[in-house]
DNA sequence: CTAATATATGCATAGATGCGCATATAGGAA
DNA sequence: TTCCTATATGCGCATCTATGCATATATTAG
């Protein structure tokens, strides 16, 4: 019962599930994350940590980078969850637009944004 | 989006968890709700009211009394998330005792628990 | 009409949540 | 070592959430 709360807490946030959205898409790192969702460093890993603790996402470290993808062999209570959301994002334009500019950002960190 | 992140709020809730569990094996009234579930009137009739509000839930009132329902033709997304509850209450032992409260249940109202 | 009863709701409050700022941590480069 | 950079995190604050208490509303009985 506890699981399945916080796994429904996670995704009840606008911005947790544009996350969700990119990272279906593909392995991404949190500096990815800010360019994509155009969000503060905090506020990308923040989210991030939160998809990872209530169980929906895999963390590795590539040097510098942090990569998060989505967990393999999800438990399939967890998959209904994440397919409402798939489904939900199919006609999104927030969604199309996030992914969009996830293919145009680069693996540099906060200070580029930082920068501007 | 707010839809969905509205339903997956409502059911990231233990007490709205217990209710829909309930409500999934008939319908019932408010009273039904607060003695099987063991909780104040208040508490019983804010979070049906939540649950109705996201999309889960049919009203309809008989005379003092106010029934709560699933809602037929469930859009196939909450479906999805009904059913990860679905699975999470089958194992679960709170639900069983509060399914065999609600058999006992009498519907009289908040009256009835005041007088304990 | 009045009284009784089931439910809804305004208000106050304790606790949770989201996020920015500043800073800590950790890995790579020189 | 020292400097730079990507990420994580402590702290504070504004906002949201859940709930109890008291009361309002609505329906039925008499």
């Amino acid at each position: 019962m506890r699981d399945l709360i916080k796994a429904t807490k996670a995704i009840s946030d606008e911005t947790r599930i544009r996350i969700l959205n990119l990272i279906l898409q593909r392995e991404c790192c949190v500096c990815e994350v800010m360019q994509a969702l155009d969000i503060s460093q905090t506020r990308a890993s923040r989210n991030l940590n939160i998809l990872y603790e209530a169980g929906f996402l895999e963390y590795r470290k590539d040097g510098l980078w942090a990569l998060y993808s989505m967990r393999k062999g999800l438990d399939p209570r967890y998959a209904s969850l994440v397919n409402a959301i798939r489904s939900e994002l199919l006609h999104n334009e927030t969604a199309r637009l996030d992914v969009e500019r996830l293919q145009k950002a680069e693996r540099i960190g906060a200070s580029c944004s930082a920068k501007k």
